[in-house]
DNA sequence: GCTACATTACTAACCAGTCAGTCATTAAAG
DNA sequence: CTTTAATGACTGACTGGTTAGTAATGTAGC
């Protein structure tokens, strides 16, 4: 069986021809790499499918990733880190209180982040870093770093601000993180194969997860009896 | 290279003697199996692997275990879904707040599942469900959903009682499963590898996370100022 | 026709599951 | 108690199928 057939499609149309075009070889394979590595992980992801979905044999994908797991570096630089700079200068000038910046940190992690492909890359690392510790180091620095010093730097402004009574930063840190996780876990893994019980509708769940969180965080709860009814 | 030279250790001693003994060789075999997959995961474990660990050829896991699906299925049974009827009995005689039995919960999850071996199972889970879908489902249905239904129950007693003001009992449950799921994929998957920032005790971030959550659960906090302090 | 991009065929290495045969154990017969 | 014969638990080489990465061979475009 030929593996075209396996694949069903090529992204570069029907026609076998030969051609050169070193430009947009190099998008066109992480575009295919990001598509399989979520939806197989690292390791069941094999190196021909990656370049028969981009339209190319398997060499010509060596010719420009010298092994497959730069291949993946490349993918994680093309899709999350590269992107963090602009985001943390987004949260530098925030104006208003450090609820709605919570609040606000959720959306805009769900847009940009949980609800596109790249959310699965997240998955992929907590899935194999154990069998691929390098990579796991990689992401380490590359994203998780960034973003737990962002999360930090909010729940700092709220104590700053007396806004929240955090006891310890570093656990803190961990109820913003856990839900984000979890939504994502669910949107790739089991919710992706087993369709009992979750299609989870992720804005209903961020709301419920962060509003939970802050009546536990917040000094001044507006009013014991309010702010959860519809 | 010997294979037992590559696994480093043989459990029943450096004599290769030939012995008889059916009575022990599943149990030890489902052992095996357990550090096997929790150390490497369903795919990356070799079947050889298990069996020399188990101190057998490659042949005899085979006798007792018809696949390594199979065999993955007898680890699940033998250290998680045998062990659902007594926990469920427990919790249908508590006495006390559900806030406590919630804590309590926590805690018991945390000392029977969590801290043994067999958490590794669900990160295992989690991370190939994609890839072997017929796991995720037997593992939906023999742990997952008789969990939830515990926590499901425990979640109602809080409501019934004027305890908890829950809006969405289906998201509320996800609350308690999320920092769960996040503790143990802290304990298998990055913590186990990037020692940066985790060792995280478990023990103070579950009462962090369960106090956090209760505090924006229940109708009536004790007292808006206090229940924080160490 | 030259050269840089692209392909195909190849290597070396994996691994689940099988099966023909081996040998520890047991029990019947002497 | 000892010998012999039958049993079945155990073994490991083998099959058929994988795949990352390489190198020889092409061919497009200048």
């Amino acid at each position: 069986m030929s593996l075209s057939k396996l694949i069903g499609f090529r992204t570069r149309d029907a026609a076998p021809k030969r051609e050169r075009r070193k430009e947009a070889r190099p998008g066109e394979l992480l575009d295919a790499a990001l598509d399989l590595f979520v939806e197989k992980g690292f390791a069941a992801t094999r190196s021909e499918e990656v370049a028969a979905r981009a339209g190319v044999s398997k060499g010509t994908l060596f010719l420009y990733f010298p092994t497959k797991e730069e291949l993946f570096k490349a993918v994680v630089r093309e899709n999350i880190s590269g992107r963090f700079q602009q985001w943390n200068d987004e949260f530098q000038t925030f104006e208003g209180s450090t609820a709605d910046m919570v609040r606000y940190c959720m959306k805009v992690w769900w847009e940009r982040l949980g609800a596109t492909r790249a959310s699965g890359i997240t998955k992929l690392i907590i899935s194999e870093a154990r069998n691929f510790p390098e990579l796991a180091a990689f992401y380490q620095n590359e994203v998780i770093k960034p973003g737990q010093d962002l999360i930090r730097r909010i729940l700092q402004r709220g104590v700053d601000r007396g806004e929240f009574h955090v006891i310890d930063l570093e656990y803190a840190l961990f109820s913003i993180t856990a839900p984000m996780l979890f939504l994502v876990m669910m949107k790739h893994s089991l919710g992706a194969c087993v369709p009992r019980g979750y299609p989870l509708d992720p804005q209903r769940y961020l709301t419920s997860q962060v509003e939970t969180l802050l009546h536990g965080l917040c000094v001044r709860p507006l009013d014991p009896q309010k702010g959860r009814a519809p």
